[in-house]
Formats: C-alpha cells, sequence, structure tokens
DNA sequence: CCTGAACTTGTTAGCGTTAACATAGCAAAT
DNA sequence: ATTTGCTATGTTAACGCTAACAAGTTCAGG
C-alpha cells in the first residue's frame, strides 16, 4: 500500500487530491466546486462524487489569495451582554445569509484601543466591508478604515460625520424627543439614571440632548444616578429607591436604557408608587422583553434589527461592484409611550 | 511623478512596498512585524517607522497561506437572542483575548443544516479550532469536524459522546435534580412550560431528566404548555394564565428557561397567587436578570460563561503543540432555590 | 470533408507571505 | 592570520488556489 497517493497521510486534502480521484485537472476541480464555467454533466457529478468521498474542504485561504476576493464582512461591537447589540449582529446575519459573504463578529469592550486592535486583525483577513458601531473612533482606526479602500458602515448613531456609509438613529434627537414628551405630559420634575460609561458615546447624547431640550423648557435635570455592572434589572431597583429617597419630589424617571428601567417600574409597583400619576417612567431601547412587564414602560426604539439588516445590505450591494459608496440611512425612534407617561 | 513607485496606484499595500520604503528586504520587514528572528534595532525601528507611515496593514491571507498557521477559532452556535449564548460567546472572548487566537461566531439558528453550512464555511479558513454548541451533528458535519484534524470542543451539553474534547453541563441530570428538589418540597401536580423546539437538545434533553426522575417517584407531568417566537417574558405571562386555567389544582410550574419563568412569576404576583404557598416555580439558566425580580426565581446555573472560558482554555492549551485531546469537564449545575420553591 | 463557432478541459503564472537555507559581516578565540 | 561562532540580512521555493489564456473536441453548415 506504499503507491504515491499513500492512504491518508493525515496531510490536509488539496485540489489535487480530488483532481487525482477524479481524473480530471485542478482547475476543473475548482470550477466545479465553484459553479464557474462550463463543465459537462458527467465530469462535474464525477469530481463532486470524488469531493464528497474524500470530505474534501476547500481552501479559503488559498482561494482568497489566489482571487484575492474574501467573502468575510468585519463586525465590530461594543459589547454582547447588552442585548442590543446581539440584535444588530441577528439582523446582519440575517441578511448576509442571502448572500456568498460571511459576518466576522468582533468585540471591544468600548475601549478605543481594543476597537483599534480588532480591527486591525480583521483588515488584515481583507474583508469585503467592515460594519463597526458608533462614529467615534481614535485617529489610527479612522485612518486604517479610510485607507481599506473597502465598503465601511458605520451604525448606531448618525450625530457625526462618517467615514463612509452610516446607518443608525439621532440619539440626540432621541433625548429631545423623550425630554418634550415628557415636559409635554407635565412633568417639571425630572430625574436621570444611567451607565458610568464615558466612552458609551451613544448614552452620552441621548442625555444631551435630552438637557438641552429641557434647557429649552426652562428645565433642567434634578438629580441623577449612575451604575457600573451587575445586573441592570437590580440596578435599576436600587438606583430608583436611592434616587427617590434623596429627592423625593421627583415625578419623572428617565432610565438610559430599558433594563434599569425595567427595574424602576418593578420597584415602584412593588412600592405602590403611582406611576405614571406620582411619577413616569420612560427608558430606552424598545427591547421586547418590556412586553412581558406588568406595566408597559414608556421607551423609544432603537431600530436596532433594522439597522443591523439595512447596514448589512448596503455591504451586500457594493459587494463586487465599484458603484455606491456614502449612503446615509437615518432611521427615526420610535416614541412608545406604554402606560409609565400620564398622556 | 511616473516612476516606477508611482503615488498611490490605490494598490493595496504589500510587504514589498514597506521593503522599498525602509531599503531591506522584504523578509526582514516580514521578521520585524511578526518579531521573529533577530533584526538590529536600527533596521527594526526604520522598518516599523515605514509600515506606520504608509499604514500598512499585513495579509494574513498570504502570512496563512505561507506558514499554515491561522489564528482563527471557529465558534459556532444556535442563536444570539437566547442571551445564553451571549454569554458563553464572552466567556470566549475574554480567554482568547489573552492569546493570539481570534475567535470567529457562526450562528445556526438550531438547523442542521445551517450548521453544516457554516462550519463548511468556517472549516474552509482552517481555523485552528472548533468550539461548538451541543452534541448532537448531522452525519456530514460530524465528518467533517474529524476530519478537520483540530481541536473540536463541543460545549453546554455532557450527555453524549463527544468527537473529541468537551465542555459542559449534563442537562439530564439538571433536569432530574430539579424534579427531585420539587417532590422533595413537597409539590405533586407538576406543570411543564417550555419552547416549542425539537431540535433544541438540551432542552429536551432536561425534560427527559426531569420526567424520569418523576417517575421514580411514581409521578408524571400533568400538563404542558409550549410556545414559540416573541417575547418570552410574555410568552411566559400568556402561558401560564393558560396552563393556571386549564389546569388549577397545578402546585408547580417547571419552566424550561428564566425568561418565561420570569413572565411567570410575574403573572402569579400580579394576580396574588401564593408562590410557593399555592404554586411553585421554577426556571434554568440563572440569568442575571433575576436578581432584579421582585421575588428570586428558583433556577438552576448553566455556567455559561464559564463553559466558554474552559472551552476557550483548551483550544489555547492545545493551539501549536500537539498534545492534549479528548478533555472532559463537566460542570455541576448549581441548583439555586430562591423563593419559589418551599423549603 | 472542411471551417469555425461553441463547448469543454488543460497549462502557466502568479496572489503575498513565510520556512528553510544561504551568505555576509564581524568579534573573539586560536 | 586564520578559524570559529555569532548576528543580521538576503534568496529561493513553496503554500493551494484561481485568472487568463491555450488547446482539444464536437458538431452544424456549407
Amino acid at each position: 500500500m506504499s503507491n504515491e497517493t499513500s492512504v491518508n497521510a493525515n496531510r490536509p486534502l488539496t485540489l489535487r487530491d480530488v483532481s487525482e480521484a477524479s481524473g480530471v485537472s485542478e482547475m476543473t476541480v475548482s470550477r466545479v466546486l465553484r459553479n464557474r464555467g462550463d463543465v459537462s454533466d458527467a465530469t462535474r457529478s464525477r469530481v463532486l462524487d470524488a469531493a464528497k468521498t474524500l470530505g474534501y474542504v476547500p481552501n479559503k485561504i488559498a482561494g482568497a489569495l489566489a482571487s484575492s476576493r474574501v467573502n468575510l464582512v468585519a463586525v465590530i461591537v461594543p459589547s454582547l451582554s447588552n442585548l442590543v447589540f446581539p440584535e444588530v449582529l441577528t439582523g446582519i446575519s440575517d441578511v448576509l445569509d442571502e448572500t456568498p459573504l460571511q459576518p466576522v463578529f468582533g468585540v471591544t469592550h468600548y475601549k478605543p484601543e481594543r476597537e483599534e486592535k480588532v480591527l486591525y486583525e480583521m483588515l488584515s483577513w481583507r474583508p469585503s466591508g467592515v460594519i463597526i458601531a458608533g462614529l467615534e473612533h481614535s485617529e489610527a482606526s479612522r485612518a486604517m478604515l479610510k485607507a481599506a479602500g473597502i465598503p465601511i458602515v458605520e451604525i448606531m448613531d448618525t450625530d457625526g460625520e462618517p467615514i463612509d456609509a452610516m446607518v443608525g438613529i439621532s440619539h440626540r434627537r432621541a433625548g429631545r424627543e423623550m425630554a418634550k414628551a415628557i415636559v409635554a405630559a407635565g412633568y417639571r420634575n425630572i430625574g436621570f439614571l444611567g451607565t458610568k460609561m464615558p466612552l458609551d458615546h451613544r448614552a452620552r447624547k441621548r442625555f444631551e440632548g435630552f438637557t438641552e431640550a429641557l434647557a429649552k423648557e426652562g428645565l433642567e435635570v434634578a438629580d441623577q444616578e449612575f451604575y457600573d455592572g451587575g445586573s441592570a434589572l437590580l440596578k435599576g431597583r436600587e438606583m430608583t429607591a436611592a434616587i427617590l429617597k434623596r429627592s423625593p419630589d421627583l415625578d419623572f424617571l428617565y432610565y438610559s436604557n430599558d433594563m434599569i428601567g425595567a427595574g424602576g417600574l418593578l420597584y415602584c409597583l412593588a412600592n405602590d408608587i403611582d406611576v405614571p400619576g406620582k411619577v413616569g417612567l420612560a427608558g430606552f431601547n424598545g427591547v421586547d422583553l418590556l412586553d412581558g412587564l406588568p406595566r408597559q414602560l414608556a421607551t423609544m426604539d432603537a431600530c436596532r434589527l433594522e439597522i443591523g439588516q439595512e447596514a448589512a445590505r448596503i455591504i451586500a450591494a457594493r459587494a463586487g461592484n465599484e458603484t455606491g459608496g456614502a449612503e446615509r440611512v437615518v432611521l427615526s425612534p420610535k416614541l412608545e409611550l406604554g402606560d409609565t407617561l400620564k398622556r
């Protein structure tokens, strides 16, 4: 058994193995496996048989190098524990599943230096496009993105200038609109509860929009409370307890996300605080978790799934052809009044 | 300006560009960029300068082909919307961040044929390892995994024979232990609420373990209710309402996950049903969301973060050296009685 | 029976990097 | 002075695949 095609030399299979097994050239095998070019049905099935029998899996590394075509899309998000991001990824995944493109995910933990590293790693695979959360990046990251010569879609946020394309909502506007709705409902003594995350630019922008709109009405945020880590729902309860104890005359609490908002709502219900009579509540995101709460929290939908889908569509549309560029998709966050904001 | 190194031909940069810019051979540049082999400090800094100025990003495709070393780890999970999986990914990511390895995520939506496709795609990048959820795979998938010749870690479940390594918990045992605890607490009329997911093998195994342990006590599940899609919290409320209406004498409800369990708990509280007196409740997973609920739901921790970390550690330990293989890490799900199971 | 289009298959030369080996330079040891 | 043993750099040949072109084959139409 020591002929030249020795049995299972534990050497990874190549096109050559399939070509020998099926008696055609490597090129023909390549054509069959990629469905490219004309190949007779007889040959095709012979090759497919051989490939299947051997258990051949093509080597995309070699393929990509030879064709300088890579079907990967780099997707970079700050976190996976936020629930928001998995949803965006789902949207991306949904759309790319219909294409030859494949997403590759990277996580930055909200740290610019991690973003830079992840980006560098991903770009070194020469992907067909990049989808990246946010408009704020380090100088080096921006330079890399610009130089990459591939479609770049910055997502989630539209308050700023994108490098190339952009899909998201305006968080400033989201903050402003919520403030207006709260003031319109007659609340005047407003507290804010959020995360201790200076690098969460979107949360920051919402807060800025919020205070700005309040200022126009001659109001300002009466008290604030921030948290860091742990179960958001629990933190929401605790922070709500704390802020209401400290500032008993607050008549509205604006939470920077739905999870802590839900915690606040549960706290109020458990303590027989009249919502939205004595205190109104609102969160942000429109997570479908809220549907299950005893009362519907006022919130603003951040269009997460849609953002992912739209971003993926832009990449997919540009893949291959050189057309397109600088797409701007600004979605409108929808205010959902729920039951925790007087009407 | 039309000399041979013409200005910014929009041609992607290669080692050659850096080598020309710094006056050394490509090989030396390669050595500098990979920190391998001896290079004089003078040369090193000259090369690094040039690379930085040009904005050169190495081409890992070519590098991987030449060295047949790829620093990617394929991670394949059924879903991202389940919250459990992002947590596993976080664990993986945490550990791999300390290594040169980089995770690449793929999602199967619980469909074997998608799993097969995703696996094929990923293997065609010749990753250094595979971390894949579950022990149940199609024949073709198993064949691919076996033939790949790289570390394979099957995670989440340990009820079955792994292809190579395995990290997880026994869901059968989890189901059995929960059943024992419930029976020990004196409940006899037990309902089950879960998902309509024939392909969620872990949920199935929990259920099997659960009924098996009940059977040993001469009991069986008195009523069942299943859902499909939508907000799990809401579905939990609805299913609880439905099952209690249909079978008012149930004294315990076992939920296949914490989210629907939480919904059930909220329902009971809202309807003044005495928990755990009239009805006991338990879920599964130990998601930290539960900490924020008005009452602590009985649950069983599935060690998600730990599973991810351990799996990543196995891959990292085996990367490079040929040692190791067939690791078995069976973690123990911890029962947390909470406030919804009589003591 | 020949011509040429249409189809099918093969050949050659890279893609950008790294492994492995080769060589130059230079100091210390003989 | 010559050898030895380093260190620093360069050269060559892959890695496994595909683009681009070349070359058979077949068959219809004259």
